[in-house]
DNA sequence: CCATGTCCCTGCAAGC
DNA sequence: TGCTTGCAGGGACATG
């Protein structure tokens, strides 16, 4: 399940793979993948318009915005990919095989130009640039850029908060909007509009390094505490970053299909009846805003409210 | 405005 | 053995 630093290990790789290149061919295999929910019920001119606006167009960068990841094309534009749950992006020679879950295909070339035939030339690189994703929970569009947070982001990714690792990451802003939130501090820490990059795998282990219960009421929550939560964040995916992300269900994988390691350092996340590696206690688990939590019992004290 | 609920989708695992 | 059911998850959108 692609988090911060899964997205982050896959922008990296798109950064070197494709800045510089020419996108000279665009398909879409499954038009569910484009548009957002509503969108993506069934317009058949959403596809031919798609490809119509990236093919042709040379690819400038890679960025990235919590799990939000574009390419910034043409200048003025990106192409937005998120990767939902179970989204790749693989880089692939032309004419290797293609895997089934192949949603889209961009034909991309780089290098020489090709008017050099001149000596030694063996022309421009030739490659596939695809997604794969077998949920379909991913999307991709191409979207205006609009200033957010001090930064050009794809349009639709304007609400979106900064994440720990840019810049414009703001502690305290974070810490503010925590605590004006009255929901259970997970359900908190997975809201994008507060701090982005964050999933359920991360949040559960934050809440474990902190000792805090992800029931917690947010508001509620001292604000020493609620630093400690964003800092744990921050920190535990800046540790799975470092070891190319985590990779619990074989979903997640790099440009070059290269899984993470993280997995093996999660304290808390699918951990659900293991012993606590402080305490020894067994973990626990329970539905936090519709989504698995895994907490020890004992690390993790829940408060009594009055 | 804010918080909560539902849906999208597929593959795997558990249960009968 | 083979079916059904439940579960996993991010985010858009609808509802209260």
């Amino acid at each position: 399940m692609p988090e911060l630093p899964e997205v982050e290990s896959v922008r990296r790789g798109l950064a070197e793979w494709t800045t510089g290149a020419l996108i000279t061919a665009a398909e879409v295999i499954d038009h569910r993948i484009l548009g957002t929910t509503s969108a993506r019920r069934i317009d058949p001119g959403l596809a031919a318009d798609f490809t119509d606006r990236i093919v042709g167009e040379r690819i400038t960068g890679a960025e990235r915005r919590g799990k939000f990841m574009w390419l910034t094309v043409g200048g003025e534009s990106g192409l937005l990919v998120h990767l939902g749950m179970s989204g790749q992006m693989r880089v692939h020679p032309s004419h290797a095989e293609v895997h089934r879950h192949t949603r889209a295909v961009f034909r991309l070339e780089r290098g020489e130009d090709s008017t050099a035939e001149a000596a030694g030339s063996n022309g421009p690189e030739r490659y596939d640039l695809r997604f794969i994703d077998q949920r379909i929970f991913g999307h991709l569009s191409v979207q205006p850029l609009a200033l957010a947070h001090g930064r050009l982001v794809p349009a639709s990714a304007i609400h979106i908060a900064p994440d720990p690792l840019e810049d414009a990451f703001d502690l305290e802003a974070v810490v503010d909007a925590l605590a004006r939130k009255r929901t259970p501090l997970k359900a908190a820490l997975l809201d994008q509009t507060v701090v982005s990059g964050i999933g359920n795998i991360y949040a559960d282990e934050a809440l474990f390094r902190a000792g805090v219960h992800p029931l917690a009421i947010a508001s509620r929550t001292r604000r020493s505490r609620l630093v400690a939560v964003v800092e744990s964040a921050a920190s535990v995916m800046g540790d799975a970053l470092a070891v190319g992300g985590t990779s619990f269900d074989a979903l997640y994988v790099n440009v070059n299909g290269e899984s993470g390691y993280f997995d093996r350092a999660l304290l808390a996340y699918g951990r659900a009846g293991q012993e606590c590696v402080r305490c020894g206690t067994e973990i626990a688990k329970l539905t936090v805003g519709g989504r698995g939590s895994h907490f020890c019992p004992t690390c993790q004290r829940m408060p009594r409210y009055r």
